[in-house]
DNA sequence: TATTTTTGCTAAACCGGTTAAGCAAGCTTT
DNA sequence: AAAGCTTGCTTAACCGGTTTAGCAAAAATA
């Protein structure tokens, strides 16, 4: 027994496909059909356990109510909780989410952007990956609705949702010095993301401003987050010149290596390293040292997100609008810094 | 300047647009196109640009090329690994995933089923919550393709792809017991799920096997997951008779709240309590007593349970396989069991 | 030369809805 | 009584492809 289709309802009312039509979307009293022959439709429907056919809705309207996402991986926990948002925000409005992770490779985040365009999603929220300018500068020209989230390219008009990196960045570093550590140090990853970049700008100035007696310490490991490279950077600040007696580490990523290296490495936390990281995930609580974090409103950045997306997605406007939103990260001590 | 369509491309030929569908989907030869109208089709193809409209394409075939998924929470690390690894194995055979989170919810789960039904994915794979039963029984007699993962209904005919639950367990109680820990409690979650009643009995027979000097202990949780129940099961066992020595918790959220727990009691690990935690998530590695894990072979689920259920979309059998898949976990030592 | 086969292409149905336009019958108005 | 309005419905185009059946002309065969 096949499914039951709008012509089967009416063809065992003996009315026309138009009539049932009209009425199971709600326009019967506008179209004027009479009240007994829009009880008998329902009747018929339910009889026929009637499922409407949504790809051939899709198709006469050419929206499928679906928004792609391509983050770097679904399975870090950064991007899991900013997905799980994203996903409750989206379903709320009736959309649904089709994910890919990009693992912040370029040709990967093209060919899933090239696979969404294809599945016909209404719109796109992407974490950029480092190198995917032209991708974004295409999307815009082609006019499909998309936000940026967690980065941005300052050169391109677009939707953003992000933090203020600097500020973040810059207070934590100044609490660390408020703190008397001296040598501080500053490990991010190598990449063109402005994101990362402010996050530099800003420790480097909360430096500056501290005075002479302060040297800036920044490595910037290559884009491929291994281990091994995190265990060389921190060898390689701890033995120079004087050592350092603190880090800041740029993402939950790095922090979550920074402090297996660190143990391994036989040091204490915060007795011989104090350890501010980017980021909160759940296990920075549990972590041997709790580790103070720069939490991101992930809830926030999810919700506005799709929120943009959506106000898009559903305006007519020919001129996409692009608002730029850039919010507050929030400062939780524990004892890595203590 | 709309997008190009199969008719524009043979109006500027002055053909017919079977023509262009059969050139366009390499079937030209055995339609007997000649091959200077197939040059001619594709240059004009590229000239306008032309990209085919995939939901027609859908419409016409009633295949999306998606698979439906749902976990508890794409959020928490368990899931989020499982779910990059089905994102994965289903792109490498051009499926897309549209994922939703049921947080062990069985109302939740339903109405994303009816969601998943309506959005015409071609097949899907869930990580059914308690109570879920009757819905999961609907999809075997609506014939949808699925297949469960983590979890199954022994009464329901169904693929499905879990670890063998009894004997990680069984084999991990017995690791404590060779370790000399004689008061040994589990900490689960009450709940119907074969998944953890088999871990619950595999912790039994191991503490029977071990003789009458050995007494079991099992707290079950309510579903909510909530630190304070953890924080009052803990406390009840600690203080009732001899106390405990060790803890076996049966999932990484219990097992991270459970850390949290011992840590904000004052409890060293493993000198008052010795630990050995279900799942293996990142941060076991860096907590403040590195926590001995059963890991699930997380990628072998994922591709076995996208292989399976692809292979059940892609097969015209009138009655659906039922393939049962038992992986192998691997217990990982680390200084919380030392 | 008459018939059959091959070649190269077209026509049109079809998937399942949506929607603009229109029509006949009955009722109201002038 | 003619004209207009209302009611309750139908017709058919349309979205953009896929696919079956078939046709005319050229080539091959009897």
């Amino acid at each position: 027994m096949k499914k039951a289709s709008i012509q089967d309802i009416a063809d065992r009312l003996g009315v026309s496909k138009a009539l049932v039509s009209f009425v199971l979307n709600g326009k019967g009293k506008e179209n004027r059909i009479s009240d007994q022959m829009i009880k008998k439709v329902f009747e018929v429907a339910r009889e026929l356990n009637y499922k409407p056919n949504q790809i051939s809705k899709w198709f006469r309207t050419g929206k499928t109510q679906t928004i792609g996402l391509i983050i770097a991986d679904i399975s870090n926990p950064f991007f899991g909780k900013l997905g799980r948002e994203i996903e409750q925000e989206a379903y709320k409005s009736g959309y649904r989410i089709i994910f890919s992770s990009s693992d912040e490779n370029p040709e990967k985040s093209e060919r899933q952007l090239e696979m969404l365009k294809k599945s016909m999603v209404d719109g796109i929220i992407i974490a950029p990956p480092p190198g995917s300018n032209v991708q974004i500068e295409n999307l815009r020209q082609e006019k499909i609705p998309y936000v940026l989230i967690d980065r941005y390219f300052p050169e391109i008009e677009s939707n953003y949702v992000i933090i203020d990196n600097f500020t973040a960045s810059y207070d934590a570093t100044k609490y660390l010095i408020n703190k008397k550590y001296r040598r501080i140090a500053f490990l991010t990853v190598n990449d063109e993301l402005v994101t990362m970049n402010e996050r530099t700008n800003g420790y480097l100035k909360a430096i500056k401003d501290a005075g002479d007696s302060y040297t800036p310490m920044v490595e910037k490991l290559p884009f491929s987050h291994k281990k091994a490279e995190v265990y060389d950077a921190i060898k390689v600040l701890s033995s120079a010149g004087d050592g350092i007696d603190a880090i800041l580490f740029s993402s939950s990523k790095i922090g979550l290596m920074g402090m297996e290296v660190i143990a391994e490495l036989g040091l204490r936390v915060p007795g011989d390293i104090a350890v501010v990281s980017f980021d909160d995930p759940d296990f920075f609580k549990v972590c041997y040292s709790p580790v103070t974090a720069i939490a991101q409103p992930l809830e926030d950045m999810g919700k506005k997100a799709v929120q943009l997306l959506i106000k898009e997605i559903e305006s007519n406007e020919i001129q996409p609008k692009s608002e730029k939103v850039a919010l507050k990260t929030k400062f939780i001590e524990r004892k890595s810094s203590g």
